[in-house]
DNA sequence: CCGAATCCTGTCCGATACTG
DNA sequence: CAGTATCGGACAGGATTCGG
């Protein structure tokens, strides 16, 4: 509240870390990505934070602008957290953050990972030099969210939402989709899995062929 | 050591915070951006930094395969720690977070900051947008410290060490520096401020028009 | 002098229990 | 459902001290 503790140093970087430096900061930030939420769900997808911390960090996320405070008309009266169109500007940030971690040598893969989380990662790992006339719509639904993902132009796009139309439609756990595309698990052995896949498996699996992941960094290069 | 805090989280974004994520760490990795340091400069240029938690910090980010720590040969026997490869891959990072940051609406302009943090703020808040057909290079010297800084085909690049030939040589303190950048104070004034600046200023001039800070995000927007 | 290790103090975090 | 209250423990901040 009153005495946060800053590094006042000029340096803008350091004081995007008086914002978002503290400890789970960045990760309540990426669990509103892709839209609004109640505090309940996000305590449920971030798994370990104390309640205390999430009042406490929604607090200051709010009072720097990042994160404002909704209330739904009265029949539900549900508090509801957004991010700001300024917080939402934040999204390169795990692009490239997650992307570099995904060189770590430490990496560990397959751990459980929130929905949001899993579709973030696509913007990350994607390689639009893998994906040269891939034109693609995927409808994913996890964890009673829904997504859209497109790919075309050698570009890829995440958003909220179930799609009028799609080539594929999806439904599970999210990691067993990251593990078609990153681990190049086959779809039939996704599908034995419990992953749901509707419509045409080839633009899947064309769609996972424009992901790869990185090399991990050699220890101690240089 | 060895209970450290970990999000357990599979998202690769979540476990490059484990690892820089840390108080201070990515500031220790600013401070290394640009060369090799001793332990005494790194912490000279991070004030209110404790040499418990630089040791700390070090030794995690070694561990992580971010930091490498070299000694110098017999005569100095000096320990100089240095970023790894994959840590100078961080460099992204300082850009987007800084361009954030540079929006913020609680922004505190004019604090001290390291020739580190300035320099790397070049990288941020350059705009390719006004640097048609700027030619330039820069030699900057600030803190016993000599830097390159080149614009070129509507790029940037900012270089450790004194350049064979520029336009324009600059020593001085990097707040007035800055002052010319991104407040517009006249090359006059910054004289007047202790900055030393020999040759063609018209050229300071020209890649000073380069940079523009943008405007702050508005408070409670959506 | 440099690079830490070692106090000690204060703040923050993590976990659980509890309340409007 | 959405937090507040509480408490032990971990971590950060600061000063001092010690080995190379």
């Amino acid at each position: 509240m009153a005495g946060k503790r800053r590094y006042e140093d000029g340096c803008a970087f350091a004081q995007s870390l008086d914002i978002v430096g503290e400890r789970w900061a960045l990760l309540v930030i990426r669990e509103l990505m892709f839209g609004p939420k109640r505090f309940t769900d996000l305590k449920a997808d971030l798994p370990g934070i104390a309640t205390n911390v999430l009042t406490q960090r929604l607090a200051d996320l709010e009072d720097a602008g990042v994160v404002v405070r909704r209330e739904t008309p009265p029949p539900q009266k549900a508090r509801l957290y957004a991010l700001s169109d300024w917080g939402r500007d934040l999204e390169p940030v795990f692009e490239v953050l997650g992307r570099w971690a995904a060189r770590s040598p430490l990496l560990t893969m397959g751990w459980p990972l929130s929905p949001n989380a899993a579709m973030l990662s696509l913007g990350s790992m994607f390689r639009p030099d893998l994906a040269g006339g891939v034109e693609a719509v995927l409808g994913l639904h996890m964890n009673w969210t829904d997504y859209t993902v497109r790919v075309a132009d050698g570009r890829i796009t995440v958003d909220p939402g179930r799609p009028a139309a799609a080539d594929v439609r999806i439904a599970g756990d999210q990691n067993v989709f990251l593990g078609i595309l990153y681990g190049k698990m086959p779809v039939a052995a996704a599908r034995l899995q419990g992953l749901q896949i509707d419509g045409d498996v080839s633009v899947l699996e064309r769609f996972a062929a424009c992901f790869e992941m990185p090399e991990p960094a050699p220890r101690t290069p240089a």
